[in-house]
DNA sequence: GCCAACGTTGGC
DNA sequence: GCCAACGTTGGC
C-alpha cells in the first residue's frame, strides 16, 4: 500500500482558523472547488493525519494537527443557494462535491512558517513549496511527516 | 498591486 | 479537441 497516511489542508485564518477549530472540536471541511483537491479528500481515510496550514496572513506556515474522522460525505454547500460555494451544476443524485470531516487534536506551540519550511525542505519534498502551488489539499509523504512533526513538536 | 501557475469556459 | 480569454490562489 502506497496510499498516503498524511495530509496538509490550507484555510485563511480570517475565515476557518485552527482556535476555530478548537472551539468546534470537528469540522465539515466543506467548500473546496479544485478537482484535484478534491480527489485528495477523496483518498483519505479514516484516522490520516492532516497539518492545518494558515494560508493568506502573516506569516503563513503550519500551525496545528487534525485527523480524519468521517471520509466521504457530502458537501451540504452545494446546494445552499446563499452560500459563496453553490454550485448549480451539482444535483442530489449526483452531486460534485464531498469532502471529509476532520477533528483537532492539536494546536504548535509556535508556528513553522512558510520560510522554514523552504529553507528545510526541497521543493520535490512537499507539494506545499512549488512554486505556484495553488492547492489547498494535497498529500505528504510518510517520512516527510515525521520530520515535519519532530520539527514542530520540539521546543 | 504584481505575477506565476494553473483551472475553467465557451466558441469554433 | 484546440485555444484564447478570463478567473483564482496566495506569496511577495
Amino acid at each position: 500500500m502506497t496510499e498516503p497516511n498524511y495530509w496538509l489542508m490550507k484555510s485563511e485564518p480570517n475565515v476557518y482558523s485552527i482556535a476555530n477549530l478548537q472551539a468546534e472540536v470537528e469540522t465539515l471541511w466543506d467548500g473546496i472547488r479544485n478537482y484535484q483537491a478534491r480527489n485528495y479528500m477523496r483518498l483519505m481515510n479514516i484516522n490520516d493525519e492532516v497539518f492545518f496550514y494558515h494560508s493568506n496572513c502573516k506569516p503563513p506556515g503550519i500551525v496545528g494537527l487534525m485527523k480524519v474522522v468521517e471520509v466521504n460525505l457530502v458537501d451540504p454547500t452545494q446546494f445552499d443557494q446563499k452560500s459563496k460555494y453553490h454550485d448549480p451544476k451539482s444535483t442530489k443524485n449526483n452531486p460534485r462535491w464531498d469532502c471529509p470531516r476532520l477533528k483537532y487534536l492539536k494546536t504548535y506551540k509556535k508556528i513553522l512558517s512558510l520560510q522554514e519550511i523552504s529553507s528545510l525542505f526541497k521543493p520535490e519534498e512537499l507539494v506545499l513549496i512549488r512554486k505556484g502551488n495553488r492547492l489547498s489539499v494535497m498529500p505528504i509523504l510518510a517520512n516527510i511527516a515525521e520530520r515535519l512533526k519532530c520539527i514542530l513538536e520540539k521546543e
